[in-house]
RNA sequence: GGCUCCAUGGUCAAGCGGUUAAGACAUCGCCCUUUCACGGCGGUAACACGGGUUCGAGUCCCGUUGGAGUCACCA
C-alpha cells in the first residue's frame, strides 16, 4: 500500500506538470531478488490505472533497448552494471571516495566490539584512518589487493563536518552535520554492482529525472544524496519525502502482518511469496481500483476542499505538494470500505449485473445474456435485482448475500427469525405458506422462475388468509410474506421483492387490500 | 542511545495571528421504515505540556514529553 502511494504521488506530481512517470527497477541486491516482484509491481500498477509512460515495459513486454518512448533504456539497474563503476572510480579520482579492504567479518567485529562497550561503530571520518582503505595503505598495497581481492568496496569518503542545507517539498528546510554521518559503500566489487546510493544518483542524473518523491525512509540518507550531486557536479532533482503509513491500532509502520490480524489487505494485489506464503489484495477482496486509489491519495494528503471522491484525473488536477500532511497517517480500514460503497453505490446497475454474474454462477445460479429459460435468470432480472440490492452491498458478492434468494428458492427457514413476529403461535396458514416455499425450493432450487414462482405462491396465500379472514396484522402478513420468499430474516421488503421477482399483479391486489380494509 | 522528521477528536483531517476550532470515517441518539440497509436530523469527542513573542497564539520561537524514521557490502 505504502509503495502504491509512492507511485501514485510521484504519478499525479509527474502528470499534472506535464512530465514522464518513469518506471526504472532498482534491483542492485542479487541476495534480495524474489522472483515475480517486478511483474506484481507492474500490474500493481497496471491495476491502479498508472501507467508508466517511460520505463522497463511496454505492453507486458520488457524494454531491452533505447527508443524514442524510451531513451534511457534498460531500466533494470541490474542489466546497467557495466555503466557504474566508472561514476565509483572517478570519485575515487577525484578525492571523494576511497577503496576499503575490510571483510563484512571483520567490520562484524568491531561493531559488537563497539556494541559490548556500549556504543555504535561507525565507518567514518573518526574511524576509518585505522581501517584497511586507500587511505590507509600504500598504493602499491592497495593496487595489489585490488587485483588479488574480489571483496573489496568502493566507499563515499563523507566530511569529517560540515553542515548539509537541504531542501524538501514537504518538509522545507533541513540541516544535518555530517560528524555523525557515515562512509556509506557506493560499489561493491562481490558482485560488480553499485549500491542504492550511487545507482539511483547516477541513473537519476542519467535519466534526467527532476523530481524524486520517495518515502520518509530516505530522508537520513539525503545529505549523502546531495553530496554526491555536489561531488560530480551534477544539477540535483527536487525532492519530496513522504511520511509513511502507520497500523491502525498501537504504535509503528503499517506491515504485513497487520493486515492479516487485523482482516485488511495490505498488498494492492494477492501476494504468493516465494515462500508460499500468501496475502489478501485489495484486488482480490473485492475493492474497486478506483475506490483503491482515491483512499490512497486521501491518506496524507488532501486538496483543501471537502471533496472526497477523486476520479484519477480529478486527483491529477488536484493534487498539490503543500497539502501533502508531514506526519505519518494511521491507515483506517474501515474507510476503506467506506471508499468502495461509495464506489459500488455510483456504479450503474448494469455495471454491477456484469460483475455479480461470475458469483452468480459460482452458486450455481445460470444466467442467459438475452433471454431466460425455465432454469436461467436473464441480465435483465439480475439488473433488476441489483438496482434493490446495491444500497446494502460494498462489495459485489455482498449482493449475493444481501438477495440470494432473488436467484435461488430457500430450502429452508429460520425458526427464530419467525418467532420474533409469532410470539405466540404460528398460525397454520403462516407456516404453510414457509413450507410451501421452502418445499418448492428443494424440487428445482437454483433457478430464478423457482424462486419467482414459489414467491408468488406463498404471497398468494398469505394474502387469501388476509383478506379473508382479516385476522392478521398487515405487519406480520407483510414479514410472514418476506420469511416465505427468503427463508430467513432478510432486509429486503415485500415492494423491492416483488419489483425484482415480478410479482406485479399480485402486488396490485395487496395495495388493493390495503386500500379496502385501511 | 546518536542524528533527522513530526504533533488539532478514536482515525483521516480543515485551519496558515482575531473562527461558536470545519468536514469525513467510526460511535451514540432520534426520524423514516413493523425488518436490514439507504437517507435525514442531532449528540459525545481535539488544539500533548511548559515557557516566551504579541493588544491577541491551535497558528510564530524555545524547551519538555510523546510518536516516527534511520544508524548494513538492503533498498
Amino acid at each position: 500500500m505504502g509503495g502504491v502511494r509512492t507511485a501514485l504521488y510521484n504519478y499525479l506530481y509527474a502528470k499534472q506538470k506535464g512530465g514522464d512517470f518513469i518506471l526504472r527497477i532498482e534491483d542492485t541486491d542479487s541476495k534480495r531478488f524474489v522472483p515475480g516482484a517486478e511483474k506484481y509491481i507492474i500490474e500493481s500498477l497496471r491495476w491502479c490505472g498508472i501507467f508508466p509512460d517511460e520505463g522497463v515495459t511496454e505492453d507486458g513486454k520488457v524494454v531491452e533497448t533505447a527508443s524514442e518512448r524510451h531513451p534511457h533504456a534498460p531500466y533494470r539497474q541490474s542489466q546497467r552494471r557495466g555503466i557504474y563503476r566508472a561514476y565509483a572510480e572517478q570519485l575515487v579520482a577525484d578525492g571523494f571516495a576511497y577503496y576499503a579492504f575490510d571483510t563484512a567479518e571483520e567490520l562484524d567485529a568491531r561493531r559488537a566490539e563497539a556494541e559490548a562497550a556500549g556504543q555504535t561503530f561507525i565507518y567514518g571520518h573518526a574511524t576509518r584512518g585505522g581501517l584497511r582503505n586507500s587511505l590507509t595503505l600504500s598504493s602499491s598495497e592497495v593496487s595489489s589487493l585490488l587485483s588479488s581481492r574480489d571483496d573489496w568496496t568502493i566507499r563515499f569518503k563523507m566530511p569529517a563536518d560540515r553542515m548539509v542545507s537541504m531542501d524538501d517539498m514537504i518538509r522545507g528546510h533541513i540541516e544535518v552535520c555530517t560528524s555523525t554521518l557515515d562512509d556509506k559503500v557506493l560499489w561493491k566489487k562481490a558482485d560488480e554492482l553499485p549500491t542504492y546510493h550511487l545507482a539511483n544518483i547516477v541513473d537519476d542524473h542519467l535519466m534526467e529525472i527532476t523530481d524524486v518523491i520517495r518515502g520518509e525512509e530516505w530522508l537520513p540518507s539525503l545529505p549523502l544524496h546531495y553530496l554526491l550531486y555536489e561531488a560530480f557536479g551534477w544539477e540535483r532533482p527536487s525532492f519530496a519525502h513522504l511520511s509513511l503509513l502507520l497500523k491502525p491500532v498501537g504504535n509503528g509502520k503499517l506491515s504485513k502482518r497487520d493486515g492479516d490480524k487485523m482482516g485488511f489487505p495490505v498488498f494492492p494485489l494477492l501476494w504468493k511469496s516465494p515462500e508460499g506464503e500468501i496475502s489478501h489484495g485489495y484486488r482480490e477482496d473485492g475493492y474497486f481500483p478506483e475506490a483503491f486509489v482515491n483512499m490512497l491519495a486521501l491518506l496524507g494528503w488532501n486538496p483543501g476542499t471537502e471533496q472526497e471522491i477523486f476520479s484519477l484525473d480529478e486527483l491529477v488536477k488536484a493534487f498539490s505538494m503543500d497539502k501533502v500532511q508531514k506526519a505519518g497517517a494511521k491507515f483506517n480500514p474501515d474507510k476503506a470500505k467506506w471508499f468502495n460503497k461509495e464506489y459500488l453505490r455510483m456504479k450503474s446497475s448494469s455495471e454491477l449485473a456484469s460483475l455479480l454474474v461470475p458469483v452468480l454462477r459460482e452458486n450455481g445460479v445460470a444466467v442467459a445474456e438475452a433471454e431466460g429459460s425455465a432454469d436461467c435468470v436473464t441480465m435483465d432480472y439480475v439488473e433488476k435485482c441489483v438496482e434493490v440490492l446495491k444500497d446494502r452491498a460494498t462489495f459485489v458478492p455482498d449482493l449475493w448475500t444481501a438477495g440470494w434468494f432473488l436467484f435461488k428458492a430457500p430450502a429452508e427457514y429460520n425458526e427464530k427469525d419467525v418467532a420474533k413476529f409469532w410470539k405466540d403461535e404460528i398460525p397454520a396458514m403462516a407456516q404453510e405458506a414457509l413450507s410451501a416455499v421452502c418445499g418448492a425450493g428443494s424440487a428445482t432450487a437454483g433457478t430464478g422462475e423457482c424462486a419467482a414462482g414459489a414467491a408468488e405462491a406463498g404471497l398468494g396465500m398469505a394474502l387469501e388468509e388476509f383478506i379473508r379472514g382479516r385476522e392478521w396484522p398487515m405487519g406480520k402478513v407483510m414479514n410472514t410474506i418476506r420469511l416465505a420468499l427468503t427463508g430467513a430474516a432478510s432486509g429486503l421488503g415485500i415492494s423491492e421483492i416483488l419489483s425484482c421477482i415480478g410479482g406485479a399483479e399480485a402486488l396490485g391486489r395487496f395495495a388493493h387490500a390495503r386500500e379496502v380494509l385501511g
